[in-house]
DNA sequence: TGTATCGGCC
């Protein structure tokens, strides 16, 4: 079978074989007494900004130290948003005002300090009432309240801006700033196609001034394109600039996850290496999650080595991304250490953890890291718990995550979402209760949108509540009638209760609609590379063998006392025929590969883009058994660890 | 005055 990469080139060069286990160790502290370093990220000096500040004012301060003060309080405003700060920079401006330092024909620097403060509060209105009374303005006045309306997601105030900035005359014009400013807001989410043509638009502007060989400019067009997922036109950019300058690798390597191209995002960060350009923070961050997505733990190790040898200095960000990394291929102990090791602890570490924990199946675990969160001081917020209730629902614990959900508003004083919605609904469904997820479906006070409704269908099928599901799948095919999921569910209803008329008429509606379903496929690492299998795949070089061990493994679970669970081979064939068709799934084929490849006894991890099917579940609990060895699979839903004839789920998922 | 990272229901 061809490997879903080639072989690095250059070999990233290793610290060590095992960086996790080579990486300096800090000594654990209990849980309950954490030392305050561990959070050094997170209490900065800015706190003490307010202190200073009164200082400062006693102290009779010039313009200069208003400006400096206004800048210090920016910094600290966004993101994430305070409330607080804008107070404080609202009574610098007012004392500014006071003082008569505002007004003049020499005040455009505090000015254009206060206005760009009130933009990093996402406050464009009052920055723009600082600009309109200012009497000069200069391109960094201007510059300040593009982004700030830009940033705000007000678009169209920040193109009109812009728009009047090249009118103003000879001694403003767009510069090197103005462009990142402006495009920085408009190809964040919600654009239109009208915003595409804009971005063309932009870019000639930039040529026209003659900046398209600027990294930050670059960068920013990179970014705007690939927002567009017009991936072409972001390599346009990137080639433009032609620099050796990381930031716009590292943007072009995001342009490629951004459209889901994560090979090509990782050829990018091998290119870099071969030309000697310094990875930074943010690169390695992003080049983790591809790891992780993709499932290549080996990969991930390599980099996560790479990492650990270059000066780079570490963030919370790289830290959060490298957990998250091991976490996506299967580690869940090597995310705990990388979690244990953190020196610079946020929110989003924990949020990673708990997600992590939950998606393998921990929820006391998850629970126990939210109590440690709050000890440490730490505000949860909706990601905190949306992730914890998910733990509950991955754990079928609905008593537990009802009680999370419902107490969320009153106890940690957050507002619950759509998603959380969402969760709960999948909860109570999954769990049988499909009255109550209607109705909390009912109640709630969004509108459900076509994937909710899809996993209410998954669970009528689950528990074979064909009325439901019915009234579910017809508005599901008005909703988005080329979705095979759809129509697969409801056909293995019907199958499920030995209703092969109706079965197969789902099956012709596709049919006759051109409907087509996603291939599902396995993929598995070994050394470096990454194997990948479909279903009844023959391609594989030594597929004669993988299909001979497979014939066995089958004879030898049998005696142990499988059973073929036919119900999820849906067609209304032969019931030889039909196990038969389920021998050959995937993530079988994937296994006996592995188990044919691997050290025996060893640990085996296989992803699969789709869920695992119930009977290949079955499968892997008595694969477990009779070869010794821990199967950890990932599924597009979480994982599941197969131990000695157990599954970490407990058959629930 | 500027750029690019990390966590989320399914």
């Amino acid at each position: 079978m061809p490997l879903l990469l080639p072989p690095p080139t250059p070999t990233p060069p290793c610290a060590s074989r095992d960086p996790l286990h080579a990486a300096p160790r800090r000594s654990r502290s209990p849980s309950t007494s954490r030392p305050p370093s561990r959070h050094r990220c997170t209490a900065s000096a800015r706190s003490t900004l307010p202190a200073a500040a009164r200082d400062l004012l006693a102290d009779d301060p010039t313009p200069r130290a208003f400006s400096a003060l206004l800048k210090a309080a920016s910094s600290s405003a966004s993101p994430p948003r305070r409330p607080s700060s804008l107070g404080l920079g609202a009574q610098l401006h007012a004392q500014a005002v006071v003082r008569g330092f505002l007004g003049g024909d020499d005040s455009t620097i505090l000015a254009t300090a206060v206005l760009s403060f009130y933009a990093s509060c996402r406050e464009p209105d009052l920055a723009r009432k600082v600009f309109d009374g200012m009497p000069r303005r200069n391109a960094v006045t201007w510059n300040a309240l593009i982004k700030g309306y830009a940033q705000a997601g007000r678009r169209e105030e920040a193109i009109l801006l812009f728009r009047d900035m090249k009118r103003e005359g000879s001694h403003v014009a767009p510069d090197r700033y103005t462009f990142p400013a402006l495009l920085s807001g408009i190809g964040r989410e919600g654009g239109s196609g009208r915003t595409l043509e804009l971005g063309g638009a932009l870019h000639a502007h930039v040529i026209k001034a003659g900046l398209e060989r600027d990294p930050f400019v670059g960068a920013s067009l990179v970014s705007l394109y690939a927002a567009r997922r017009t991936l072409e036109d972001a390599k346009v950019a990137f080639d433009q600039v032609g620099s050796s300058d990381p930031i716009v690798w590292s943007s072009m390597i995001s342009a490629y996850v951004n459209c889901e191209e994560e090979e090509g995002a990782l050829l990018i960060f091998f290119n870099m290496l071969c030309q000697d350009i310094k990875p930074t923070q943010f690169v390695y961050s992003t080049v983790f999650s591809v790891c992780g997505r993709m499932g290549i733990l080996e990969m991930g190790k390599q980099v996560h080595a790479h990492s650990l040898k270059s000066n780079t200095e570490k963030d919370a960000a790289m830290f959060n991304a490298l957990l998250t990394m091991y976490s996506d291929c299967g580690c869940i102990n090597d995310a705990q250490k990388v979690f244990s090791s953190n020196d610079c602890v946020n929110v989003i570490s924990y949020n990673s953890m708990i997600s992590a924990l939950g998606q393998h199946g921990y929820p006391k675990e998850a629970l126990e890291h939210f109590r440690q969160m709050k000890f440490a001081g730490l505000m949860p917020d909706e990601v905190t718990l949306l992730n914890l209730i998910s733990s509950f629902n991955h754990a079928g614990l609905v008593h537990e995550g009802l009680q999370m959900f419902n107490s969320m508003v009153d106890i940690e004083g957050i507002k619950p979402m759509y998603q959380h919605y969402a969760c709960v609904v999948d909860m109570l469904a999954r769990s049988g209760e499909i009255g109550k997820a209607m109705k909390t479906i009912n109640e709630m006070p969004f509108e459900a949108e076509a994937p909710l409704w899809r996993i209410v269908l998954g669970a009528c099928s689950k528990h074979r509540d064909i009325e439901t599901g019915k009234r579910i799948a017809e508005m599901l095919f008005e909703m988005e009638p080329y979705e095979a999921t759809n129509y697969i569910l409801l056909g293995n209803i019907y199958a499920r209760l030995g209703r092969w008329t109706e079965a197969e008429k789902v099956r012709s509606l596709m049919g006759e609609r051109g409907v087509y379903k996603d291939d599902a496929f396995s993929w598995i690492e070994m050394g470096q590379r990454t194997y990948r299998f479909g279903v009844d795949d023959r391609s594989h070089p030594i597929s004669r063998e993988i299909y001979r061990n497979l014939d066995r493994l089958i004879s030898t679970i049998k005696v142990a006392g499988y059973v073929p669970d036919i119900s999820f081979a849906a067609h209304n064939i032969q019931r030889d025929r039909k196990e038969e068709s389920l021998y050959y799934h995937c993530e079988k084929l994937a296994f006996a590969f592995g188990d044919l490849a691997a050290p025996s006894g060893g640990t085996l991890r296989i992803m699969k883009n789709l869920r695992v099917c119930g009977d290949c579940h079955c499968a892997y609990k008595y694969f477990s058994l009779v070869t010794g060895r821990e199967i950890i699979l990932r599924d597009n839903q979480r994982f599941h660890h197969f131990n000695s004839g157990f599954c970490s789920c407990g058959d629930y998922w």
